[in-house]
DNA sequence: TTATTTTTGTATTATTCGTTACATATAATT
DNA sequence: AATTATATGTAACGAATAATACAAAAATAA
């Protein structure tokens, strides 16, 4: 059964909620994103919403700190279990592909590009968590080329963090591509060659 | 003097009013931008910017077009009057990072991805604009590729279109970054890397 | 100047916004 | 079963929203 803090029973379930929550904000936008909407997907009221939330601003910073660890994170899964570095830029890639054409809530792109983005010089706090999301990524980027070039599997002058942040750079393009209604063939055309380029022995 | 287009007077420069205009969009975004801001900024009442412009989503139509004829070209220009192909790709990208971070209005990142973006889905007729900016890029980018191909600056296989859709792509990083609040000097570090890559040989 | 046409400014429209009282319903504890 | 504490649902709050009606002002044409 779901419990609140304070270990009594609720008649929704919060993680479920703020996904539904944070979708809604994915497609529509911080500001674009009305409380009638918010309450309608999560299937609550407004009091109830308050109650467990605070309020709108403090929902959508749960809901970026909920995107980040999940949708967010699955090519960086993918990225960090697939064992041949090659084949991981591809699934990192393609995995990116995958969860901005395709969503089970029909929201396309990124949540972060497309919706805290826009807001993040408008809503307190949005920024930072922003900015957050951006140096974990390069981090946990940069590690996996750290322990390929160790490893002996990228050659030693390899530079980690510029060709993560490339990495990082090349998906941005492809969830903007995907947001704007292009579809996921043509995403994916570029996506071997992009791979290629990132692993490329510097000259 | 101004005319409007029966010939008569105007009291304000309709260009001059759409920018004002656009610079908000791109600050807040479309929903996040009232109309009390808008007027305001544009030095009008209200009245009269319906007179002009229709209504808010006619407003913003045009703005995306005059974005992307006047900020979004610049970086574009400046690729295409370099005569020398790899200044001209590093040109662009430190274009990007310039107008991403220093703009007068204070707006930071790009109109295109940080404000349509969001609202191509909500805003009728954004998302078929943002398409047109895309592929109009991606063009202008890979035929300039095409002419230092036949000029023998580039070699015979050169994947123009490809390069271009990755200096794009790039580009989105960096103006994503910038959005973030991440400073010029830390974008531009990166930049020499992806020239050179974008204008590497095919293996 | 006078008459006519267009633009501007004030003020207001109905609607929607985020948020919250308040009363009812529900579940755990005694 | 009675009590207590929490969650829910209805309904409403003031404020802000996009969009206009209307009258004053300005500018051209006669």
């Amino acid at each position: 059964m779901i419990k609140n803090k304070a270990g009594r029973p609720r008649a929704f379930d919060k993680d479920v909620a703020l996904k539904s929550a944070m979708h809604v904000f994915w497609t529509k936008g911080y500001e674009g994103a009305s409380m009638r909407d918010l309450t309608q997907a999560m299937g609550i009221n407004s009091p109830s919403l308050y109650a467990v939330f605070g309020d709108k601003r403090k929902l959508y910073l749960e809901a970026i700190n909920c995107y980040a660890s999940s949708d967010a994170c699955a090519p960086l899964v993918a990225f960090e279990t697939e064992p041949d570095i090659h084949k991981a830029v591809r699934a990192f890639l393609y995995a990116v592909v995958d969860y901005s054409t395709t969503n089970e809530s029909g929201a396309k792109g990124c949540f972060l590009s497309s919706s805290v983005s826009t807001s993040c010089g408008e809503v307190e706090g949005a920024d930072d968590l922003l900015r957050l999301a951006i140096n974990d990524t390069d981090a946990r980027l940069c590690r996996r080329f750290e322990l390929e070039r160790a490893r002996g599997e990228l050659p030693d002058s390899f530079p980690s963090m510029e060709r993560a942040k490339t990495l990082f750079d090349l998906r941005q393009g492809l969830v903007f591509r995907a947001r704007a209604g292009i579809e996921q063939a043509s995403l994916s055309e570029n996506i071997e060659f992009s791979a290629k380029m990132v692993l490329a022995a510097p000259e």
